[in-house]
DNA sequence: TTGCATTTCAAACATTTGTATGAAACTATC
DNA sequence: GATAGTTTCATACAAATGTTTGAAATGCAA
């Protein structure tokens, strides 16, 4: 109970550390001498070095999945029970973009870190991110009270699509930089989340007015 | 000149390793006792490791890019050097879908190694991906020429999150099955092209017809 | 066959890695 | 202030890994 501060100086000095090199080569040394402690006290408070990182990965993750219910919730309240499509997106990927996104120097080291597991993604994280799902159903749930009449099979797709837009943007928003010479403006945070719930929210909602949908989205739909 | 017998061995013991096991738990002793070769054979032949993923991923690569841009070309001489916007997104996300989804045991090898890729992504990898951006302008260029007025920065945020939902699709397709119990079809290769390509297309047409357009979507733009 | 270049092989090397050990230092309780 | 429990530390361990080496084998041309 007494010093937790040598535990805590390791994670804080993983976490940075990760977040600067990678976990492909940041060793148990390089975090031991970033927290200036002893070798042993990593195995000795965490008993491994896979376990040191599912632990920063569960923290981050539970925070992550914390900061989008509530936003879900409070949408949900304000629309008394049924928050709308877009509510629920901006719930959905605001977090991971907030945190993420933005100008380099303003990023926390815990959005850095998040950055890398979305990035490199090693054994001991993705044995973890299974458990992601119970997480997500309650965001179809939500979709479904939004959006009635949609079919599951649409509320699926279209939520996969919006965490894959955002996770892509987090993951690639250099390549979008440079491809676009900077006329892309991924800084732009709520920018970038506006196009991402603008664009999956249509995707979920396009086989509505049918009159305006295409036509080869009716016909997927009628198959 | 003579045997390159063992330098192809390896790099298909090396590719089906890698596909199978991931690049994190695959030696050198591993692909040497696949491809029956002696572990120096690996140095003596590629110089070393990276080098070895290095090859493996170009080639695969280079492959994919080829396709890309034949299916671009195609589309673009049969609408007389303007293509499509949709069989443009389907010359884009197309042969990695086609390449990457479908029955797992109907998967080629080169699939499952690109999947890998895109799943772990290693330096040796990332240090050759950057490449990839000329390749996209041409994407872009044709782009331009079927969506004229569109603004550049539109055709960038579209194609970006067409690939986005493509290799997201690609990487996470097992969650997507499981969130869906089954009832997302992700081995109907076809179909999701179609969704991808419909979605992203819709992205990049929806500033388009003023009347359709959602509100906040016109004040974007108009920013 | 001779001679030269290429290729293969077994073995060793040199590091790097996470982990374990056991003694020492520290802390708090009685 | 003695004692028991906790934490720290230097050091060693064991295993794995990519790479190198130098000799043997092989292929091939003259």
């Amino acid at each position: 109970m007494a010093s937790d501060q040598t535990r805590t100086a390791i994670l804080a000095a993983a976490e940075r550390l990760y977040a600067d090199r990678g976990f492909g080569d940041v060793t148990l040394r390089d975090i031991v001498a970033e927290a200036n402690v002893n070798l042993a006290a990593v195995n000795y408070h965490f008993g491994s070095k896979d376990e040191l990182i599912a632990e920063l990965f569960i923290t981050r993750s539970i925070q992550l999945n914390r900061e989008r219910l509530r936003l879900l919730q409070a949408a949900e309240e304000a629309g008394d029970g049924r928050a709308s499509i877009d509510a629920i997106l901006r719930a959905l990927v605001g977090p991971t973009l907030r945190g993420c996104l933005g100008p380099e120097n303003q990023r926390s080291t815990a959005a850095r870190f998040m950055i890398r597991v979305s990035i490199e993604s090693v054994p001991p994280i993705r044995r973890i991110r299974n458990r992601e799902i119970d997480h997500l159903r309650k965001f179809i749930a939500a979709m479904r009270r939004s959006l009635p009449g949609h079919s599951d099979v649409e509320l699926y797709w279209g939520l996969h699509f919006a965490l894959a837009m955002a996770q892509q943007t987090v993951r690639d928003s250099e390549r979008l930089k440079k491809l676009s010479e900077g006329k892309c403006d991924v800084d732009d945070v709520d920018g970038v989340i506006e196009r991402v719930v603008t664009v999956a929210a249509m995707a979920l909602t396009m086989g509505d007015a049918t009159s305006k949908a295409p036509p080869r989205m009716l016909a997927r739909d009628a198959r």
